[in-house]
DNA sequence: TGCTGACTGTTCAATATTGCACAAGGGCGA
DNA sequence: TCGCCCTTGTGCAATATTGAACAGTCAGCA
C-alpha cells in the first residue's frame, strides 16, 4: 500500500507512539486501524491540520453533521447530555483514532458534544469523501468489522449498566481505559491522561463521593496506584482478579 | 434491482406486514434495509428455512461464530448474561431483521444469546458469503450507513442508562419498542408480542416489582393501556409529553 | 375441563445510593 | 509567588432501590 516514507515524519512519530502505546487490542482491528490511518494521511497530507486548545469543543449536540475527524495528537472526549444536564461520558479518543464518524448514518445532527481534554491536532474530512477514500482503497469491509466491534464493545457496556453494580463497573472502565489509553509500566499499564472522578462518575454512571470511596478501596487493595507524577497506575491481572473474587 | 415478483409469494407478505407495521423510522435505513432483505433473499432463495420453536436457542453465548440470521418470520431476542447470571435483553428483532452480524467483528464466539419469543422461520448465512454479497449488490456503503445508525442508538441507550431514571427509561424503552414492533392502532401504537415485566425489567436495568409499579401509573395516566386480547397500546404522544413533563 | 406453572400487582424491611456538606490539597494563571 | 478554583476525601441524613413474600390471574396443556 503506501510506503512509510510517504507520510510526514510528524505523523509518523505520532502512530509510532500510539502503536507503542497499544496494551491488549483486536489484532485484526489494530490492522484496519492502521490501515485506515494510512488511507486517511493520503488523503488529508494537503488538508489544514486543525488545532484545537484544550476544554474547546470541536463540534456540540445539535450541530449539523457533516464531517470524520482524524486525530494526529491530542486526547479528545465525546459527551452526551440528558434533558436534565446531567452529563455521560462515552469516549476518549486519542492519536490514531477517527471519531464523529456517525456522521455516516445520515441522522440530522450530532447527538453529543466532542471536547479536547487536551491541546489537540486534527484533520477533517466530510463523509462522503471519507468513504470514497475508503472504497477506493479497498478499505469498506474493513471498516464495517471496525464498526461491528464497536457495537459488541457497546453491547458490553450496555450489559454492565444493566447488570452489575457501580464498583464492578468502575473497574471494568478503568480496565478499558488503562487498555485504550495506557502505556507499559513497571508496575503494569499507566494512563498519564488526567482523568477527574466526576468524568469517571459520568462514565460509570454513579456519584462522583462513590466513585472517589471505590478509587480509595481500589488503592488501599494495591489494585491501582498514584504515581509521583500523579499518573494513575492499573494493575491489570489484580484489578481482573478482584472483580471476579466480587462478582 | 429485483422485481417484485422475483421473490417467493410467501416472503413478500411477511415484508408487506413488517413495512405496514412501521411507525417511525429514519427513512434511509429502511431504504437500505428492504435493499439488504432483497439482496439475502436472492442468496438464501435456495437455501434450507431453519425453523425454531418459541423458547429455543439460536446460538449461545460463547459459541462459535460463523453466521448471520435473516429473519423470515416470527421474533428473535438477544440476551446477554452476567457473570452472576443477571440477564440484560439488548434486542428484540423480528420479521425482516438481520441479527448475529457481529460474527463480521471476527471477535472469538458469541457474546449474547439468541432465542425464539415466538415460533420463527429463519436463514443462514455464513458471514464471509454475507459480506461476498453485500459487496456483489453495491450495499457496503448503505450497511455502514446501517451499522452507524446501530452505534447512534446504542449510545442513546448508554446516555440513558448512565442519566435518566428508572421510569424515564422505561417509558423511552416502551417508546422504542413500539416503534419497532408496533402496529398501527385507533388508539395509537399497538405491540401485539407479549413482553413480560421481567424482560421489560432486564432491558431497563431495574427489578420487575418496580417496572410493574411503573407500568401501573402509566395505565393510571392513560399514557398505555391493555387491549381485551392482551395486547400493549403505547400512546405515543401522551407518553412522550409525559417523559418530557417529569425530565 | 381442571391443573399447573408463569405472570402480575402489591407490600415492606433491608440495603444501596444520592446529594449535600465541609475541609484539605494542588495546579494554574495573573 | 500568591490566591483562586478545581479536585479529592470523607461523613451523613434523606431518598431510592432491591429482593423476597404472597395472593390473585391467566394461558396452555393434559
Amino acid at each position: 500500500m503506501w510506503a512509510r516514507g510517504y507520510l510526514p515524519i510528524t505523523i509518523w512519530e505520532s502512530l509510532e507512539g500510539k502503536r507503542e502505546s497499544m496494551i491488549q487490542c483486536n489484532p485484526e482491528t489494530e490492522r484496519f486501524k492502521e490501515q485506515m490511518r494510512n488511507s486517511l494521511q493520503r488523503e488529508t497530507q494537503n488538508a489544514r491540520a486543525i488545532n484545537i486548545a484544550k476544554h474547546d469543543n470541536i463540534y456540540t449536540a445539535g450541530q449539523a453533521v457533516e464531517s470524520v475527524y482524524f486525530i494526529e495528537s491530542g486526547k479528545i472526549k465525546l459527551v452526551m447530555l440528558s434533558s436534565a444536564g446531567k452529563e455521560c461520558m462515552l469516549a476518549i479518543h486519542a492519536a490514531g483514532d477517527i471519531f464523529g464518524e456517525l456522521c455516516l448514518s445520515g441522522l440530522a445532527g450530532r447527538r453529543e458534544t466532542a471536547s479536547a481534554m487536551e491541546d489537540t491536532v486534527l484533520k477533517r474530512l466530510p463523509c462522503t469523501r471519507f468513504l470514497e477514500r475508503l472504497a477506493r482503497d479497498q478499505l469498506l469491509e474493513g471498516f464495517i468489522k471496525y464498526l461491528a466491534v464497536r457495537i459488541a464493545d457497546q453491547q458490553e457496556v450496555i450489559a454492565n449498566l444493566v447488570t452489575v453494580d457501580s464498583e464492578q463497573r468502575l473497574g471494568k472502565t478503568l480496565l478499558q481505559l488503562a487498555r485504550k489509553l495506557g502505556k507499559k509500566d513497571p508496575r503494569s499499564i499507566r494512563i498519564e491522561l488526567r482523568i477527574s472522578h466526576e468524568e469517571l462518575a459520568s462514565m460509570v454512571g454513579t456519584t462522583r463521593s462513590r466513585i472517589s470511596v471505590f478509587m480509595q478501596r481500589f488503592r488501599n487493595l494495591n489494585l491501582i496506584e498514584i504515581s509521583e507524577e500523579h499518573h494513575l497506575i492499573i494493575k491489570e491481572t489484580k484489578l481482573t482478579a478482584y472483580l471476579a473474587s466480587i462478582a
